[in-house]
DNA sequence: TAACAATTTTGCACAAAGTGCAATATTGCC
DNA sequence: GGCAATATTGCACTTTGTGCAAAATTGTTA
């Protein structure tokens, strides 16, 4: 029946009753960005987004526990893309880098306009920010159990794994927040790998590489 | 007729009037987070943080937008105190050391139970998390200013200063998160200086290839 | 001190969010 | 075609959040 919870976002090959929830739920997420991009999250109700996808307002909230909620919802899918590239990568290659190339790999090399629109949108909606936090959040620790498991270290009594997943997504803000306010100068992707950069923390034990 | 003893005309000294409000508003967010720490936040209405701090429930919301707010309104407090005790420090001091003591200044040596128990509850409700994050954010901006001015360098051509304020939260974020979760094995702020230390990120120099 | 102006508190009405429950409709499978 | 599983919906209800105007309180002035 209702379950909030997210069910398996990878919509292989399901049953047609999944498929046809997975819809559903596209398609609720969808209309509740265009909506509060039209007139601002304010100034839409779950009603009416209800209304707009043909559904009603009660199978509305069996989807959602809140408007943001479903806004952000392409957020997760996004963090599991991002979790799952970097586990991909060679447990050989230095982490920072295996990190910024999993990071860059999220982005196209030229966002499109409904791209950039729906970033603006999350930065200046307080309530879509905070709830982008909270994916975030969820991300933030299962980067940080990657990154322990590849270095062998111990999230309870090592700092490193849980920091350094908190500077990645950290990084990503900044530069993508410097990036949409500062007219498109340089491309996403060099903004991006410009700040992992900068950042490139002095990782694991290992004090005489620099 | 005799004069008034010394009107306050520029009313530097705050009235009564505005010395019960701001008592009102102290009392307001104590109940609440005294509340929540005995129930769980979902288990208490605002409602019933009014009558126990002695007003009605409008004059709650005459206060605070929501309950979350009331809760974590003391942090609005001590980023201020972060922002300040930054700019107080030297220019000519580097400014990853002027950071890092601003920051350990708003930990005492040996955080007592009760602030700790506010620190979890903080980390464990989402709904809390989301609106510490807005805070969050608005001192990351102001703090973003003050490194700009102190650097000379210009926010909006400069990623530096916003990835720096960026890196610092999330540096104490992951210090904090980490303290918290394993055993006081090391003081507080011995774990926040480690973390501090272990980013420090390549400066302003930022010369080219690097 | 008394009256006045400014501001705070409060009650009331109302829109919207969010949840539990049970009836109804749809789907997958035999 | 029929049946069990599950998704959708309606309904009742609590809680949140906002606007508005009537009290109540406070600071100032005559």
């Amino acid at each position: 029946m209702q379950m909030p919870t997210s069910p398996p976002r990878t919509a292989e090959a399901l049953g047609l009753r999944e498929r046809k929830k997975q819809a559903t739920r596209a398609t609720l997420s969808a209309v509740a960005l265009r909506l509060a991009l039209e007139r601002g999250i304010e100034q839409v109700t779950v009603e009416e987004i209800a209304q707009a996808a043909d559904v009603s307002l009660r199978t509305f909230r069996n989807y959602f526990p809140t408007k943001a909620a479903a806004i952000v919802d392409l957020a997760h899918n996004r963090a599991d893309t991002f979790v799952a590239a970097f586990r991909a990568r060679s447990a050989e290659e230095e982490i920072w880098s295996s990190l910024t190339e999993a990071l860059l790999a999220l982005y196209p090399e030229e966002p499109d306009r409904s791209w950039i629109e729906r970033m603006r949108l999350l930065r200046n909606e307080p309530a879509l920010a905070a709830e982008e936090y909270k994916a975030d959040l969820a991300v933030q620790a299962r980067l940080a159990d990657a990154i322990a498991e590849r270095g062998g270290s111990d999230m309870a009594s090592d700092i490193m794994p849980g920091l350094t997943a908190a500077l990645v997504l950290a990084t990503a803000h900044a530069a993508l927040e410097f990036w949409l306010s500062s007219g498109a100068g340089t491309s996403l992707r060099e903004t991006l790998s410009d700040a992992m950069r900068r950042v490139r923390l002095t990782m694991p034990p290992a004090p005489g590489e620099d």
